[in-house]
Parts: C-alpha cells; structure tokens; sequence
DNA sequence: CTATGGCACGGATT
DNA sequence: AATCCGTGCCATAG
C-alpha cells in the first residue's frame, strides 16, 4: 500500500488530470489536523452515496477497534526494539462519560451544543489528565469541564458539583486542582484571581517567578486591579515603581482568563486562534523499560470506523438507469480517490512521525531540554518528499508526549527551545539575580553562543522578570 | 555607567 | 516570494 511521491514536485506545472488530482487532494488533506478532516470527512459522506462507513470492527483478541485492519494494542510486536519506534494508526480515543449532566434537574448543555471552541476546550483538559484520574473522579471532572465559560472560568459553584454526584467537596476539590494545572494554565477556576494565582503560584514552583508577585495577587488583588500601585507597593513590601512593574509582568505574562491565553506561552506564530484546544492528531506512548522504553506513536484517526466503497453501490452501478450513470459513476470516482488520498495522508504522516521520533528520541522523552536542532528541510531530504510536504503536515497539527503534555508539532523543529530551557535552568539554580549579560558569558562557557539581546528575548519568552526585579528568590 | 526594551535590518527557513 | 528569528544600535530608566 506504500507509494511514495517522492518524484513529484509540488508545481502546478505538474500535468496529467489524474496525478494533478491526486496530490491536490492529497497535500489539501494532508494539511488538516483531526478536528478539520473528522469534518471533512463526515461531509463526504453525507454528500457521496458511493461511500460507507465500515462498521467496527474489533480486534478478536482484546476487543478494541479496528482501523486498516490493524489493532493498536495487539499489533504492538513483542520483541521492542528501543530505537524503532512503532508506528501506526489508530482510531480516536473518546472517553466514555462525555454526555450531559443536569444540574438541579436543569440540562446543561450536551457537547454537541457548545460553541466548538469550548468542546475543544474541554476535550483539550481532559486528554491531559485522563490518566491521572481515578475511575469515580470522571464524571466530576466531565461536569467541571462541560460548565466551564468561554474563558476557562467555572462560574458554578463547587457545592453544587458535590450535592449532583454524591461526593464530598473535597474530591471535587481535588479534581479542580488538577485541571487547573493543565495547560492553559489556571483552567476552571471560579475567579480570576484564582486563575491569576494558580498561573503564579505555578511559574513560582518552576522558575523563580518573584515571590512578590504571588504576594501581590493574592493579598493586593483589589489595588492590582485598581492599578493602586502606591497601595500595592505597601501591602507587598516595595517601592511603587516596583509595585508598578510587577503590575505590568503580570499583566504580560499571566492572564486573568485561561482560555484567552495561547499554547505555551508565548510563541506561537501561525495565525490562528480558534482552533488552538482540540485532541492531539498523534498520541506517543512508551512501554517497556523504564530507563529504554520503546515509543509507541499512534496517529489518531477523527473518525470511528473505516471508509468504505459501498458494495452495493459499486453494484448498482452496472444497472444504472442511463441517466444516472454518469453522476453515480462520478461519485464512485470521488469516493474512490478520497479513500486512497486519506491513506497517502496516513502514510506520509506515519513516515513523518516514524523519523521524528528516532530524531528527537530524547526530546520526547527527557522534556525540552533534549531538543535537538532540527529543519524541515533536512528533514525532507532524508523521506525523499518535498520540503512543503513537511510544512503542510507539521503545520496547526499536536501531539500527545508520554509526559501527557499536547503540544504543536512544529515545537520540534524549534530552534531556540533548548537554549531556552538553560537559560531556565541558569537563572533557577542562582540565588543571586544575574544580569542578561552574565548569563550571556554563562552560556558562552557552555558552548552557547548568542547574543545579549536574544538572551533577554527568550527571557521574556519564558516571562521571567528582569534581573532587578528578581529580587531575594530565597523559598 | 549598566541593564533593558524597541525598532529595524539581513540572513535563514518555509 | 513571504515569513521568522537573531542581532545590532539607540533611547531610556535606574
């Protein structure tokens, strides 16, 4: 079933009616992330008798779904081999207690009837901590995701959570606390203070975010929001103009409404904002040893079940009134190239991400600070397809690591991530805030050459405060 | 004078 | 051809 395109190139200049259709479809399908293509797909077949759904069909041995014949569980071979990583495609994930839930009798809304970008919201959270959850936490979590407002706010009151399912508020606790730390940060806290705080309290933990900020939220909110700054300064202990500048940091770095907020932090260059919170379109696991795990890549199928010709169709046909024939000849046609453009789709995305993760093995597994520097280009030339190729799958695509983290799949070519994340570790391990320009030299002794001006860039990125701001970071 | 943030330019990447 | 990113220079705050 592996055709490679590896000699054709992508200019229009390309003939032949059939190939021509063919890469358009291809490099148009290839280009969607899972939310767009289960869309697509469902439309198509609507619109085309000549398609079908094959039924779902279950693996014999463990029960679960089949796509392309392949079962994802089973089909994992015995014997791993660390640095082959398995690659295959699997059907989507769907957690099983997503329907409505009422509070006081009252329907609330079912996923269906949210606007797309709370669904996606929702679904976004819950892939990060289905894992973490206890069996019983589920529909507690599903209840909190399902009330969130455009925001990311939870504007119910947890008491009500608790009396609906019998539950102590402790638990419901418990499960908010968890979902406020998943990415956007802060997620399903009933204020924005509490949003603000859990962002603070978080970066606090990891890189030396000031303390005075943390302060400054939680016991000078009122004056924060006020821009009181004189008032402020006094509560938190300092000046005013530090008091004002801590205001600005935070008004830059953390965001009173979580799911305002974009994908990391800062960075993300491609446009689009609305579809930035939806499933992964690749999930990657391991198993195996602890310390040489093998990975376990599954690129995520939108739908559940595997297209089909119609059989009937395909009989029909050959007693098609006159008239008819032209047209259902057409459908089946249609029906016949989609099918085989979603398999080059799946095969290049396979490919792709079969490299990826023998390249950026340790990235997947170590975190950011293993990031090896990488081009789609060169990346291209070693699948023998075109750089564009790369660019359309990579691009408004997200992955799954182990770690439970979803993340775009272009941060792995990102250049910067690990000097990034030293720059971190710098100026965490420092008990005396150190100038840009010293942590310029830091670098340079570590074989990192860039400048002073980068390095106060990626700072920001990481929205850590200058040096002078960065006052005693003694816990 | 030192430390930073802003603007803008050139080379690399897509 | 369009875009992104690192950098240098300059203005500004402390």
């Amino acid at each position: 079933m592996a055709q490679q395109s590896g000699h054709i190139h992508t200019t229009k200049h390309t003939h032949g009616p059939l190939t021509t259709a063919h890469l358009a479809q291809t490099m148009s399908l290839l280009q969607m992330n899972n939310h767009e293509l289960a869309e697509r797909i469902q439309g198509e077949l609507a619109n085309n008798p000549a398609l079908e759904l094959g039924s779902d069909k279950r693996c014999p041995a463990c029960g679960r779904k089949l796509v392309n014949q392949i079962c994802s569980t089973c089909s994992r071979p015995e014997s791993f081999d660390p640095h082959t990583p398995v690659v295959f495609v699997s059907p989507q994930r769907q957690f099983s207690s997503r329907r409505k839930y009422s509070s006081n009798g009252e329907e609330i809304a079912s996923f269906e009837e949210l606007s797309a970008q709370e669904e996606d919201l929702a679904m976004f959270v819950l892939n990060q901590i289905r894992t973490e959850l206890e069996p019983n936490e589920r529909p507690i979590a599903a209840h909190i995701l399902t009330s969130l407002d455009e925001d990311g706010l939870l504007p119910i009151r947890l008491t009500e959570i608790a009396l609906y399912h019998h539950v102590p508020i402790s638990k419901v606790e418990h499960v908010k606390s968890l979902i406020q730390k998943c990415d956007p940060l802060g997620v399903g806290s009933q204020t924005p203070q509490e949003a603000l705080w859990v962002q603070a309290y978080h970066l606090h933990e990891n890189s030396n975010f000031p303390e005075l900020a943390l302060k400054a939220i939680e016991d000078g909110f009122q004056e924060l929001t006020q821009k009181n700054y004189r008032a402020l300064g006094k509560i938190i202990g300092a000046t005013t103009k530090q008091a004002e500048q801590i205001a600005t940091f935070i008004g830059q770095s953390l965001n009173p409404f979580p799911a305002r907020t974009y994908w990391g932090s800062h960075r993300s260059p491609t446009n689009d904002a609305p579809d930035r919170y939806q499933n992964p379109d690749v999930l990657i696991s391991c198993t195996g040893d602890e310390e040489d795990p093998q990975l376990i890549i599954e690129v995520l199928w939108p739908i559940f079940g595997s297209l089909k010709i119609n059989p009937h169709f395909r009989k029909a046909i050959a007693e098609a009134p006159p008239e008819k024939n032209k047209e259902w000849n057409e459908d089946y046609q249609k029906a016949n190239l989609l099918i085989k453009c979603l398999g080059q789709r799946n095969h290049t995305l396979v490919q792709l991400m079969q490299k990826l993760a023998v390249k950026q093995r340790e990235f997947i597994l170590h975190g950011d600070l293993h990031l090896k520097p990488l081009t789609r280009a060169s990346l291209a030339e070693e699948l023998d397809v075109h750089e564009s190729t790369i660019s359309r799958a990579v691009n408004s695509k997200s992955v799954q690591l182990p770690s439970g983290k979803i993340i775009p799949i272009s941060l792995f070519f990102d250049r910067s991530l690990h000097i990034r994340t030293v720059i971190k570790d710098i100026i965490s391990d420092e008990e005396k805030p150190l100038s840009d320009t010293k942590i310029t030299k830091m670098l340079e002794k570590s074989g990192f050459s860039v400048a002073r001006r980068t390095v106060a860039k990626y700072r920001q990125m990481e929205g850590i405060l200058p040096a002078h701001l960065r006052a005693k970071t003694k816990v």
